[in-house]
Parts: structure tokens; C-alpha cells; sequence
DNA sequence: TAGTGGTCTAGACCACTTT
DNA sequence: AAGTGGTCTAGACCACTAC
């Protein structure tokens, strides 16, 4: 494509407009721009659409449905191996292990189960868990800077199945979370959702 | 917060870097922007990932696999009434119906389904799909500007079980992507892909 | 080293929204 | 009516990188 002094000439404009419009192209991913080789058009555009980080309560409430929260399970352990490898811990590591069920009208939303570096939200170990989630907890005091995501489709155990109020063998879509604070590992999540939930976005 | 001219005066800089730090800090969701109101910290950040609109080709190669691409069945019909719904078509739209199976160094990876709505783009009657999938023609020949995506956790059927190389009632993950050029709809896709699989993304 | 995009400045006008 | 962000201009200097 011209430079963008050209462009700016072609359009009566001045180069700081013309800068902007092929910024916002380059983010939505229509162009390529490199310094000194100037900018091209992609042959096969990269679009992308927005994934919201939400809260089960939020995705909860915007059904209009009846959010409760129930804490499951919580205990402070030593990380156990796979854990420290996914979070890169010490061996030695603390975590705390949180497990806590979301519900939309009374019927169950999303089974959460998370672990927490206790070495990177020391305060984590005296949060009161009993009427929040974790998620919320976390958001509030240690918000991440980095994450990764996963969704995959996972197939109920007796125990997912009871909790989930559903039979063995039923597809669930499960997300899973790696998150960091400044390179540090914050937490990892495993999140199930009922079945027939949908992920949904637009673009 | 300050108006953009405080902070401009705060931090001896121009408004307009003060404007563009601010706008940047609403695309990433941590502030709101409203005219005369001002600028607002968010209590709840909206954070949020990337979701790549990616070739079920570019996907497997970025794998370092091998891609292989196979047309099923292709046939011209009216469309059926849940199909009208979906995109909102007249009762005696003609739409192609195609379906298609990609392959991951010759492991089934996704069975395409997908329905192209002829009048949005007559030429697809004509297209040669028996090389490469329609969402690639598509991309060339129509590409959208409005999308809708969906992703569920199903259960395979016997014919789902047996284009996927596993057995009946294995859970999968499953996109549903309707699409629009300008406000006319043009597909309606369905892709399920292999046992496994996983959709990943980073923040 | 030369050319490109990246960023900044100082100033101006406009559009929207609340009061 | 007033105040805020949204956008633009004209000009400048800098940083990166392909040559």
C-alpha cells in the first residue's frame, strides 16, 4: 500500500489520521505494517472476536436467572505434582484448593475447582470463601495480568454427574485457567459447566 | 479521574496522548469514557480474550500436520424451516448444502457441516469445492462482516462416531457459526471436531 | 543509511450528553 | 448552556529495519 504521507496527500488529510485509520486496520487485522517496508494488505485477514472473562455470577445474572454460590470443599495442601508443573511451583509449594458449585435458579450452573498459590496471595489463606467464589475473591485482590484458556469437552464421572445433577457419561463443556500475575502464577481453574451450556460471542 | 486536560497538565504532555493512553485503557475495558460525564475506573474490569476466526487448514498446519481435505456431499436443496429461522430466509429459499471432513495427518480432526444461502452468493452454486472446504471460498468470495459463534459440548451420534474414527456417546467440542454480509445472511456452519480437542487462547 | 511507521505536540473545532 | 470526550491538523523527532 502507499506510505502513509501518500495517503494522507490522496485523502487531504493529515498523516496522524491516516496513522489511526491503518492502526485500527492493523489491530483488526486487515493489514500487516512494518517499519521501513511499509504496509500490506493480508491475503487471508485474521478476524477475531472478543472472548468475555466473566464471572459465573454475571453470565448467571444476565440470564436473569437466581445466582447462589455454595463453597464445596476447601483445604490448603502441599502442591501436588501435576499442579506444580501446570503453575511451575516448587515442589514444596502451599496451595489452597477450593471447590464451590454455581447455581442459576436453583439448578446447577458450574462446578469450580481451583487451585491458589498461597506464595503469590499470601491473604488468600484467611478470605473468607463461604459467601463469594474464589473467582471474585481473586478479582478484587490479585488481579491477573496474563492468562491462558482452554475449552474442551469433557464426559461426566459419577462424581461430576452427581454434582452437575445429570448421569454418567453426559458431555459437559469445561474451560480451564492458567493465570499469572507479573510472571508469577496466580491460579489454575477448572470450570464445568451443565450441560447444553454454550459458549457464545460475536463479532 | 481527572478530565484529559488535568492530566495533560499533570503529566506535561499533549490531550491528545492523554486521549489516546485513555482511549486504549477502554478498549482493554479498564475504564468507561462518556462525554461530559468523564472518565470512570471499572470496578469489575472487562477483561477479554481473542478468539482467532481460523481455516480448520491453517489450525492443523499449525500443528506441524499434515492437512487433508475431503467433500462428502454437496447438493442444492430448499432450505428446511429450521434453516430459514436460523438466517432468517423466505419458506422457498435455496440454499447448498455441503459437508466436508478435514484431516490432521490423516486422523479425522472436523466434519464440516455447513449450508451457503444462494441468493447472498449465486456464484457458490458453481464453485469448485471438491479441492478446499467452502469456508475458504467463502472467505474469498464473501467475506462477512457480522458473525454469531456458539460452542457446546455434544455427544457423538453413530454417523458423527463414525466420521470421527470413535464410538457413540464420546463427547466432542462443537462451533456454530452463522455469518452475515451487511445484514444478509450468507451460512450457517456446524463444525464438530475430533475427541480432544481443545480451544485454547491467551490474554 | 535511508525510508518507513510510531509517537508526540499545540491548537482547533465538533458532537454528544447531562444539567 | 456548558463541559466532556472525539477527532482532526500541521509539524516534528525518533526507532526500527531492510538494503
Amino acid at each position: 500500500m502507499p506510505t502513509e504521507t501518500q495517503l494522507a496527500e490522496e485523502f487531504n488529510c493529515a498523516r496522524a489520521t491516516v496513522n489511526r485509520a491503518l492502526r485500527e486496520l492493523a489491530e483488526q487485522g486487515f493489514v500487516e505494517r512494518k517499519r521501513k517496508s511499509g504496509t500490506r494488505v493480508k491475503k487471508e485477514p485474521s478476524k477475531h472476536a472478543k472472548l468475555e472473562f466473566s464471572l459465573a455470577r454475571q453470565v448467571v445474572e444476565s440470564q436473569n436467572a437466581n445466582y447462589r454460590y455454595a463453597l464445596v470443599e476447601r483445604n490448603v495442601a502441599e502442591s501436588p505434582g501435576w499442579l506444580s508443573s501446570q503453575l511451575d511451583l516448587p515442589p514444596d509449594g502451599r496451595v489452597l484448593h477450593v471447590t464451590c458449585m454455581h447455581y442459576a435458579d436453583n439448578r446447577p450452573f458450574q462446578l469450580e475447582e481451583r487451585w491458589i498459590n498461597i506464595d503469590a496471595v499470601p491473604d488468600v489463606e484467611n478470605a473468607d470463601l463461604s459467601q463469594h467464589g474464589p473467582h471474585e475473591w481473586l478479582l478484587n485482590a490479585a488481579p491477573f495480568t496474563k492468562a491462558e484458556i482452554a475449552f474442551c469437552a469433557i464426559s461426566a464421572d459419577g462424581k461430576l454427574a452427581e454434582y452437575m445433577g445429570t448421569t454418567t457419561g453426559t458431555s459437559m463443556i469445561q474451560m480451564e485457567r492458567t493465570t499469572w500475575k507479573e510472571d508469577k502464577p496466580l491460579t489454575f481453574a477448572r470450570m464445568t459447566h451443565h450441560p447444553g451450556f454454550c459458549i457464545r460471542t460475536k463479532y
